[in-house]
DNA sequence: TTTAAACTATGATATTTGTCATGTTTTTCG
DNA sequence: CGAAAAACATGACAAATATCATAGTTTAAA
């Protein structure tokens, strides 16, 4: 059986400032759960009694408008914290997590967690700071949103990815997205997504193999307008 | 001289859940300021050493971009923590705090702060939920600017400038606001704002007398297309 | 392997929103 | 008060993006 301690040594974990004792507890209660692409982990307007840490793979955080379109909030990779904000302020869930492939989740109650909060003070410290800090990149992006362009926007995600989860030897993105996916992200239409992408390839910012993605032109591609 | 305290009392304060001697101790070490409309009380990538807590008014925090045009992320008003982010992730502002109307702001050191959190267990959960508070609602926006049209987007503010800062015997939104404010808030063009506020007008949904504007019918404002 | 389904691609067109120009009204301040 | 500045208003046009249509391509499943 898999302990969380691999885990937080690794540095994958929005736990890591845990003590010995408190990860052993943790580790004790906690449940792996694998999901398939696609699979739904959560419903938005759900109330969790838990929340999921990210062991492996990749989801989706999204919400679902009137007319059925969905925009995603944030990518969550390894190591990552789902659900902790619907946790410490008590409320349902506003959003769906979906995986994007196969993910391999460990569910922590959420007892374990609040009195994790209550009782450690540094580990309370750090969720207030991972917490900071998500508030100042939803800003970032509400800004972006507000003053970028399509374009711009869907450059910094490539960006973004590459960044965030890497690329292999031939430096194609390791994530593979769907060009749906990139505009459900970048909050546009799937059809100007495939166009721009399209356009980027042209302009040799990008090259693609199939559906994967390999930039070619970081500097002019960051710069773009 | 003013205490913390009688804000507390007034439950105006993102401090209600400090103890009667920290609030003493608060109270003791927290200089008052004033501020005129169009005063900046700090401006993007500054560090700040302290945060300030609002007494009396109202102020936006904006985000200048490139091209010299301004988005406002969040206003603040009555008894809201302004620079609490920045403090608690030890990070420069990313954003600019300007003031929009004659404002009271108490600015309390930043080592008072991070002691309290540090050793007071109720406000730092109560810390925490309010960051949790507001990173649910920085989604929500990133949502509804990408999912809803300026027209939309323009309504929410006026219901929620309502609903916030409240209307006056006669109906007139307290707050006022200028049509580059409502831009600013909605991420458009003034000239958008204006046309799209006539339009409301001609409607009956609003109706203005000169700067203020009184909501004449919410329901349909509410479900605008 | 073959067949359907999902994904990618691109053109044509419509809609939304931004920009520029110009004039009016309101506010501010010497 | 009266002039200058700021804010408001609206038309005309341009640009960005969405929508609809149609077809090629890849993927997955029977």
């Amino acid at each position: 059986m898999s302990s969380c301690k691999q885990c937080i040594a690794r540095q994958l974990n929005g736990m890591n400032t845990l003590t010995k004792e408190e990860i052993k507890q943790v580790s004790a209660c906690k449940t792996t759960r694998k999901y398939k692409k696609g699979d739904i982990i959560f419903y938005e307007n759900e109330m969790l009694n838990g929340v999921y840490c990210v062991r492996e793979g990749l989801c989706k955080l999204v919400k679902l408008s009137a007319n059925g379109k969905e925009q995603t909030i944030k990518l969550m990779g390894k190591g990552e914290l789902i659900g902790q904000r619907s946790i410490i302020s008590n409320e349902r869930t506003n959003l769906s997590a979906i995986a994007l492939n196969t993910m391999e989740l460990c569910f922590v109650p959420k007892e374990e967690i609040i009195s994790a909060i209550k009782t450690n003070r540094d580990f309370s410290f750090d969720v207030l700071q991972n917490l900071a800090q998500g508030l100042r990149e939803a800003e970032d992006d509400l800004i972006n949103m507000a003053q970028k362009t399509v374009r711009q926007r869907l450059a910094a995600t490539i960006i973004y990815v590459s960044k965030n989860f890497g690329v292999d030897k031939e430096g194609y993105l390791k994530v593979h997205l769907s060009r749906e996916d990139y505009a459900s992200i970048v909050g546009t239409a799937t059809e100007s997504a495939i166009r721009i992408l399209s356009q980027f390839k042209k302009e040799g910012l990008i090259s693609t193999f199939g559906k994967k993605i390999k930039i070619e032109n970081f500097k002019v591609l960051e710069g773009v307008e």
